[in-house]
DNA sequence: AGTCTTAATGACCGATAAGTCAGTTAAAAC
DNA sequence: GTTTTAACTGACTTATCGGTCATTAAGACT
């Protein structure tokens, strides 16, 4: 209607059309403004109103591409879960030198990993609102949560049959190397206006306390 | 209605009142009731509903005790938060012996507090939901996280005192000795259907890379 | 027993947001 | 150019649930 009058009142013929036909496009695009909503609002909290008006399409449109709303929650997820931690591991199998040396390199990429990608987003909507979606737990720890955890596991064993790691409850649970990371993912999340910490702070002491906490004393230096 | 015709058909005088005023005990029931149902699904998720099938009330008498949804909450969290870490905070002062063995009676307690009390569902919730209560995540850090924080302090500073505790970035930033339990609490509350592990494993990873991580080598053993 | 106060009830209201779908129109097909 | 297809739109429908309030009735008092 709108743009009826405007044609024919103006004649001109050079204006762009109201809407466009872009359907290879839309799912990324509707994905990534879903994204971006939920790290704002959690997922109950998100409206696909304003999902859509931040991908620049009216709400219905959301609904020719995901069937509803977890739909789109859950193609998100499957879209940023997975190769985050992929290439750390052939990092680390391919690591020659000492377990301090790659717990030095390895601890700042998990660090970043979590803290700023869409990963620590979905942990969060995952701990916040995790029940109303029975398979996302079991997604996100199979994606993501195990394969940090044989990661770690296998930067252990490397280090075990180095002799650099000292035996112990620690050494037992690789995962609790993680900690600290997780620590500061949740910080910055939850605590950061209260109390800014930067999450440089918590890598230095992530990396002081696992170098010292998990290594034998010869390897610590 | 019912209640009058049954009297009136049968004649019986010993059946219990459909209702009983309680109001005395009411607001604690409430809340009583009102965190279980948060902690199975977060606020959002709670209905007022069921918190009142729950605390055996109709839904209308809520709102005699409490002005609405969040200020039920916030009085939940009010009356939970606080206590849990003081009683801690007197015993660390009193303490006489080496950092070693204080960090190996208080970790367990802070375990404890933080993973069997409503603490976690608070925390849960803050991570997931916290921006819709501007005041929640101030009071929840304000009664809990730094009152921790300031305990770990303590601890170190003592310990600094006593030549036990070693120099570095884990001391100087003394949250971090926490981080093992907050990995803990989230792992139970989000992850133990995936993978179970039990929080005595992470308690026992966590003393031991504290001890090996914090102290000075002969304060270790 | 009757009266009064007020705790308690549950049917109802209205705001909200997910989901629907008839209508519009861009772009492909002919 | 015309016709057909389907991407897109946004007003509308519907279900949900927090909050409301007229009514009921428990319990104290006389």
């Amino acid at each position: 209607m709108t743009d009826k009058s405007v044609k024919t009142s103006s004649g001109e013929r050079t204006e762009a059309p109201r809407r466009r036909r872009r359907k290879e496009a839309r799912p990324a695009e509707i994905i990534a403004a879903g994204m971006q909503e939920f790290a704002l609002r959690g997922f109950a909290g998100t409206r696909l109103e304003d999902v859509a008006r931040r991908a620049g399409i009216a709400k219905g449109t959301i609904y020719l591409y995901f069937e509803d709303k977890e739909a789109l929650f859950m193609a998100a997820v499957r879209e940023r879960v997975g190769p985050a931690i992929l290439e750390v591991t052939g990092f680390v199998d391919g690591f020659p030198g000492p377990t301090r040396e790659l717990l030095r390199l390895v601890i700042p990429v998990l660090h970043e990993r979590l803290v700023q990608s869409d990963l620590h987003t979905i942990l969060r909507i995952l701990i916040g609102e995790g029940s109303t979606f029975p398979g996302l737990t079991a997604l996100y720890y199979r994606e993501t949560v195990l394969r940090g955890r044989e990661l770690l596991e296998r930067i252990v064993a490397r280090g075990r049959a180095r002799g650099e790691i000292r035996e112990g409850a620690a050494a037992d649970l690789p995962l609790v190397i993680m900690a600290p990371a997780i620590m500061s993912a949740i910080w910055q999340m939850t605590f950061m206006h209260e109390a800014p910490i930067p999450p440089e702070r918590f890598l230095a002491a992530h990396l002081d306390l696992i170098t010292e906490g998990l290594l034998v004393p010869e390897a610590r230096h």
